[in-house]
DNA sequence: CTATTAATTTAGACTGGTCAAAACCAGGTA
DNA sequence: TACCTGGTTTTGACCAGTCTAAATTAATAG
């Protein structure tokens, strides 16, 4: 019943919400799927009369109950959709995206359950990003950045990388920092330069725009460092 | 380019087409895929306009060239994704049809050909349908009904069961009657039943509605008995 | 408390797809 | 030839989604 531009919608507002929290600005939403702000205050009216989300004119918008289970149905689907074609067609991480972004509309729930099922429930779509499993509860631990979590000298597993930026993702799949790789941070810069040492040995410069895009858990051995939130694309 | 409903209608004219040949009326266009008559006459006045048909008044439409390459384009992926479903994710023949009518219209150029590429360039659909290739050249070898190619007695290989009718095509199923299976005709009644034995000994009668959406190659030692032609579904 | 301004909403328009109701054609019938 | 009649087109309407331009609001600066 929900269109596509319907579940494009709330999928955006989910993905702001979770990283500034509501109130979502009509501006964001704007920003965030390239529309302008008179059409976003149209889609918004009529998201809240279905129920999906409410709505303070000039204040911005939170999703509904109803409106976070449909988002979460459509992120679920998106990063299924992207698992898959990584798995079974071969895709590179950075080509996922937007055939998911199309697709994720229109697979059926059976088509959703026998995709996870073939990959055998799997965790995370190939940024890290984590798979609400069909009961659509919802972990979503974000990790923390580069920065945040290790100081130069500690080492740790990337979580998660952001899909959001096609170019910043491209530099870390080049640099070869993917999900569930190791990586140690040799130095920070005062300009925010990050210095990393990736298994193979290779060093790497990131620049900050890059580095705050890489979430780690830290080797071991101590607790979780949190913070340093931001969700993604799917 | 071409929205969804461009190209079902596109699809829908080819297949009418090459079942009943040109003029396709607008009644027929309207009962195939379940619009008014209004409707299908604005349609077909943007597809005329944009070249994909030519059309005559109150006569009826005809798929131009390039309207038949984006029609055949359709096919393809349809097919390819139906192939893909019952292969990859374990889909019954009867479960195919609908979901891919929903992601034809929405998977890439790329995703279509690592799809073909994954399940080694497939001839033909789960309902005996061949594929076209990326060149989209077109054999669409229809082959013949039971009855007009095998006398009782003889045997053949299935090469096609249509897809048209959800209900034939589950019968057919369950009796076990699929591509490269083979039958032999035991009887032909005069009101249409066709007594076959399938290769593992059972019989099933079928009734003449069903019958006549069975399509066989002989077994060998003659050649091709032809006509008896429809277009499927996909 | 007022004036400026940036964000937001309203107003009005357009496209694509659809339908119901009314008008219209064309081929066959009397 | 004049009339039916079934299929077809026309007309006018509507919904979803989008945009531009104009009006409005809220927050901030003076
Ligand atoms: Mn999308
Ligand atoms: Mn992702
Ligand atoms: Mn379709
Ligand atoms: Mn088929």
């Amino acid at each position: 019943m929900p269109t596509d531009a319907v579940e494009d919608y709330l999928k955006a507002i989910y993905r702001i919400e979770s990283r500034a929290g509501p109130p979502v600005s009509t501006s964001q939403i704007a920003e965030a799927l390239d529309k302008t702000p008179a059409t976003v205050t149209s889609m918004v009216e009529t998201l809240s009369d279905r129920g999906l989300l409410s709505r303070e004119k000039y204040k911005g918008v939170e999703l509904t109950p109803a409106g976070e289970v449909a988002a979460l149905e459509v992120v679920r689907r998106h990063r299924l959709i992207e698992a898959f074609l990584a798995e079974q067609l071969d895709y590179e991480p950075t080509e996922v995206h937007d055939e998911a972004d199309a697709l994720e509309h229109h697979v059926s729930e059976e088509f959703t359950r026998r995709v996870e099922r073939v990959l055998d429930y799997p965790a995370a779509d190939p940024h890290g990003d984590p798979i609400p499993p069909a009961d659509l509860s919802t972990p979503e631990d974000a990790g923390a950045t580069l920065v945040a979590a290790l100081a130069p000298g500690e080492r740790g597993t990337v979580a998660r990388i952001s899909d959001r930026d096609p170019d910043v993702l491209e530099f870390l799949v080049d640099a070869g920092i993917t999900p569930e790789t190791t990586v140690e941070v040799v130095d920070v810069t005062s300009f925010g330069l990050v210095t990393v040492r990736t298994s193979d040995g290779d060093e790497h410069g990131l620049p900050e725009a890059v580095a705050d895009r890489v979430y780690v858990r830290r080797a071991a051995e101590s607790g979780a460092a949190s913070d340093g939130q931001e969700a993604s694309d799917a």
